[in-house]
DNA sequence: CGCCAAAAAGACTGGTTAGTTTGTTGCAAG
DNA sequence: CTTGCAACAAACTAACCAGTCTTTTTGGCG
């Protein structure tokens, strides 16, 4: 029980370091060796835990990173109202905190996704499969908020769903280039004039 | 002379191949000898030309990426009229370019951006400086269309552009995922229910 | 032809990497 | 208290990589 317990810990510890790393130089560039050196902990250590580095890697993802796009970006919606509004609170939430962080490169999924497509097909798969997670939730709660009379009912929620993924990656990948707080704002601002085009007219 | 012609189709030669082997496995995961394995040439061949693999990339980001850009988003609006009928175009244009090229992984700026951040600052400052060029031109553009009556005057030049470029940048990084036909349509569409809020007021 | 420099070949070096193996520690159950 | 195994340590291997160095080929010119 204890023992179990503590290998746990330890596989968590591993995983939150890892990504950080990985997060911030880029998988391929960053060596096991890297890893462990944060962590103190050996070769010997890694290769009990994690049958490889690419093992580990998956882990990462479906572990921690699948977790953080739920909370940020799909949890937000649960229980609430209007889409619309929920999106730029929660636009605005992940851009504050992508603004404060120091080490933030831009957004996890859209740099992984840059990273290893052409390269890592198994780890392209997964990362798909939690973009698909997020494209669906959006496209559910813009649909809702059709029958809840807040979206217009001609507006194509996939499509909408569609340029507002693409709109969040693009600009956290801006943000990468510094100024951060100003493209935030020059972002949300035009959000609202866009969910203007999308909200019912009466 | 003709010496002098021979070294420039060499050179031009490695940074073409060289940009396509990057742009698609990544500039750290692809070693010099990857390029010069599918270029034929040898190890002294390279460094005849070229002091450093940074160097040479250097040179491909001001030779050939630099043009790339141009011609692709900036020289369309050359001597026209509406820009956000030029926009339309040449952003559509721009994605169908993508949407036939199988080997196509992103948008070039954005993904290059995306490796080279936190580890190499000369790169990230050129890469900086380029997307700049790109920006000016978009924000110069729409002004001149508030002169020439087709966007509204009220309406926020800098933010249009950052939210244009987002948009783009990350439409392109979704493409990767698959799916890229109907993620352009689904993104015009949008784009063009977006040009809406811009445009004058009648 | 013969010379010479440009262009290219390719063996080599020092350093790094993912992964293996063998050895050590510490704790919990018998 | 001792035995056994989970959890780690660390030296080692084979492959790879950027860059160097010495040697060879090539092509234009006198």
């Amino acid at each position: 029980m204890e023992k179990n317990l503590k290998r746990m810990a330890t596989m968590q510890r591993m995983q939150s370091v890892g990504l950080a790393i990985f997060y911030k130089r880029g998988y391929y560039d960053t060596s096991v060796d890297d890893v462990l050196k944060e962590l103190s902990l050996s070769k010997g250590a890694f290769y009990y835990h994690f049958k490889s580095k690419e093992e580990f890697f998956i882990s990462i993802l479906q572990n921690i990173i699948f977790q953080k796009v739920y909370s940020e970006l799909i949890a937000p919606f649960e229980g609430q109202e209007n889409p619309a509004v929920v999106l730029d609170k929660c636009f605005d939430n992940a851009l504050e905190t992508a603004e404060h962080n120091e080490l933030d490169n831009g957004f996890v999924l859209s740099n992984f996704m840059t990273e290893f497509s052409g390269k890592n097909e198994t780890i392209v798969k997964l990362l798909k499969e939690i973009f698909k997670v997020w494209e669906v939730n959006l496209i559910t709660n813009l649909q809702k908020g059709k029958t809840d009379g807040y979206i217009d009912r001609h507006v194509d929620s996939d499509a909408v769903a569609s340029f507002l993924m693409s709109s969040y990656m693009g600009v956290r990948l801006l943000m990468v280039e510094g100024n951060a707080k100003l493209l935030r704002y020059k972002y949300i601002q035009q959000l609202r004039s866009y969910f203007k085009t999308i909200a019912v007219k009466r």
